[in-house]
RNA sequence: GCCAGGGUAGCUCAGCUGGUAGAGUACCUCACUGAAAAUGAGGGUGUCCCCGGUUCGAGUCCGGGCCCUGGCA
């Protein structure tokens, strides 16, 4: 594959359980292409069945990066996930494929799209307990008041019990005497972006989402939370804190009846969706949307090899 | 058929001596720059079963009807 211009990145994106891995699959093999993960849960290695990971026979025909990249009690992190999107990315181009960039998770969508340049500082968990800790004892309200002093911009944005935030930005601080703010920029990479999304109406992408769910658990989604709990990974560990791991965790250690986990499980699971679906909607403009109902894999590959050509 | 209890938000239900309604959950919206399937903020979305009556005013009181549940036949 050829082009002149800027190289090439198809980004397919949508909720979760619209169809995306499918699809990607069938584009990636028409397409001369690599998909690159853009979920938050399929980097963890024996995270399966309740991550939908595409399975062994899939990832042989098409070659996937950007997951089992990380351990369950591991957390990459942003900044390096955007790293190793982007050098995937570049490697891909470079040897004249296409890469994919397929997920639904957000903030990496973005991050490696908008080329988010992310403050070089890495969690430090002996700081952030620190920090929670004096929220705990003075309260939030302190600890936001603590914040405005040394950065008022993302005090003002930043509500005060969103300790999770609030400690980021103290974290920052704290290590670079900068402000968070003044550290956020975007500088985007030079590549010539098709942005793709999987639509559904409301109701279906809840149907789909449910029955999915059961058929997860059909296929031992529970065995595979007890076989990781079993592994010594705690329940609060970021990669333990997805849809269905939590609940399925509460079912295994707190006797939660099965099927109200797996009622819970799916609310949670709608609210998520619609806060995808809010996030597509504030950060990526032009999608060209697709019912994910009625997909017609060889006129999308079509498209897709016209936009490549006039690229 | 008779007796008793009940019909209020999508669901389960609260609502004091009459002042056009609330809780949990579901649902909807939004923020998001190294935990993001995370974290946080906001929102009541309603023929109070129907018809009539009393009253300045009815979810609430009265009459009639319809439906549901249990018991007795």
């Amino acid at each position: 594959m050829r082009w002149t211009g800027r190289p090439p990145l198809l980004v397919i994106l949508g909720a979760t359980a619209t169809g995306k891995t499918g699809l990607a699959l069938q584009l990636a093999e028409r397409l001369n292409g690599e998909i690159v993960g853009a979920d938050s849960r399929q980097i963890y290695r024996g995270m399966d069945i309740g991550t939908a990971k595409p399975d062994a026979e899939q990832r042989a025909r098409v070659a996937h990066h950007l997951i089992d990249i990380a351990d369950p009690d591991e957390n990459p992190g942003l900044a390096v996930i955007q790293n190793l999107a982007n050098a995937a990315i570049a490697d891909i181009q470079r040897r004249g494929r296409l890469p994919l960039l397929v997920g639904g998770t957000g903030q990496y969508l973005s991050a490696i799209v908008e080329g988010w340049r992310i403050p070089e500082v890495p969690p430090n968990e002996s700081l952030r307990r620190e920090l929670e800790n004096f929220a705990l004892s003075h309260g939030r309200e302190a600890l936001h008041r603590r914040l405005a002093d040394v950065d008022p911009v993302t005090a003002a944005r930043t509500h005060p019990n969103n300790l999770r935030r609030l400690v980021r930005s103290l974290e920052v601080w704290h290590e670079t005497g900068q402000a968070i703010s003044e550290l956020q920029q975007r500088h985007p990479p030079p590549w010539s972006v098709l942005h793709v999304g999987l639509q559904l109406e409301r109701s279906d992408l809840y149907a789909r989402a449910d029955r999915r769910l059961e058929a997860m658990i059909e296929a031992g989604f529970v065995n595979e939370v007890r076989l990781l709990l079993e592994a010594g990974y705690s329940r609060d560990l970021p990669s333990m804190s997805g849809l269905g791991y939590r609940q399925l965790t509460a079912h295994l250690l707190d006797g939660l009846p099965l099927p109200e986990a797996i009622d819970a499980a799916k609310a949670a699971t709608h609210d998520f969706i619609r806060r995808q679906l809010t996030w597509f909607r504030g950060h990526h403009a032009d999608i060209r949307w697709l019912d994910a109902a009625s997909l017609e894999t060889d006129t999308i590959a079509t498209d897709v090899q016209r936009w490549l050509a006039q690229i």
